[in-house]
DNA sequence: GGTCATTGTTTAAATGTTTAATAGTTCACA
DNA sequence: TGTGAACTATTAAACATTTAAACAATGACC
C-alpha cells in the first residue's frame, strides 16, 4: 500500500473524532457499553442524527455495535480510541492553559 | 465551561488530524523541526495549500511555528499529538487486519 | 396469528463546512 | 529594487451535517 493511501485511510479514521457529538459518545463509552436509547438520553438531539453519527463511527471502525433483541448496544472498538481521545483532550487543555497564561501576563 | 463547549473545542482539535496531508505532516514532524520548503518538498502540491493546512494546524494548537529569517520552521506542539496519531494509526491497522481475516475466512 | 408500541435505520432535501486552485500580497535580505 | 519564501483572499466544487418523514425489526398483548 502506498504512503499516500495510508495517510488517506488514517485521516479517515481520525475524521471520526472530529465532531462534538462523536467526542461526547466516545467519552460516554470509555469503559462501558450502552444502548442507543441510553446514549440518546445523554446527548439529546434527534435520533436519526445520532444514528447516523454512530453509523459513521462504526463504519470507520472506532465503534462496535451489537444487536440484542430490541436494543442495539455500542462500545469502543478498542481502548486505543479512548486513549487517543484523552491525549487530544490533554493537548486541548494544555493549549487553553498556555492561552490563559498569556492573558494573565497582560 | 460547559461539557458541550469542551466537546466542541475537543472536536475542533481532533479535526486538525482529519486530512491526509495533515497526517503526513504530523508523521514528518514526529521527532524533528522542519521548514516550510522541506515539508513541501516531501508532501508535494501547491505552496498555498500547504500553507493553509499548516496554518490550520498551528491555530488549533497542534503545531508550533517559528520564523527564522526567510524560513518558517514547524514542529509538533507536543509529543502527545504524535502519540495520539500513532494510536489512531494502530486502530486503523487493527481494523485492516480484522477485515483481512474476514476475507480470508471466505 | 394480528395488532401495536418500541427501537433504531434509511432516505432525501436543505444547509453548512472544507478544500483546492488561482492570484495577489507581504516580508526579509542581498 | 529584485528575488525567494511564505501567507492571505477568493471562489467553485466536494463533502458533511441536520432535519423530517418513511421504513424495518423485535417483542408484547390479546
Amino acid at each position: 500500500m502506498t504512503d499516500k493511501k495510508i495517510f488517506e485511510l488514517h485521516a479517515d479514521v481520525c475524521k471520526a473524532l472530529g465532531h462534538p457529538l462523536r467526542i461526547e459518545v466516545i467519552d460516554l463509552l470509555q469503559d462501558k457499553e450502552l444502548c442507543f436509547t441510553d446514549i440518546l438520553e445523554v446527548t439529546g438531539g434527534l435520533k436519526s442524527n445520532l444514528s447516523q453519527h454512530l453509523s459513521v463511527m462504526t463504519k470507520k471502525g472506532i465503534l462496535k455495535s451489537r444487536r440484542d433483541g430490541q436494543c442495539t448496544y455500542f462500545s469502543l472498538s478498542s481502548k486505543k480510541v479512548a486513549q487517543a481521545c484523552r491525549l487530544m483532550r490533554e493537548v486541548l487543555i494544555d493549549n487553553l492553559k498556555k492561552h490563559q497564561t498569556l492573558i494573565d501576563k497582560l
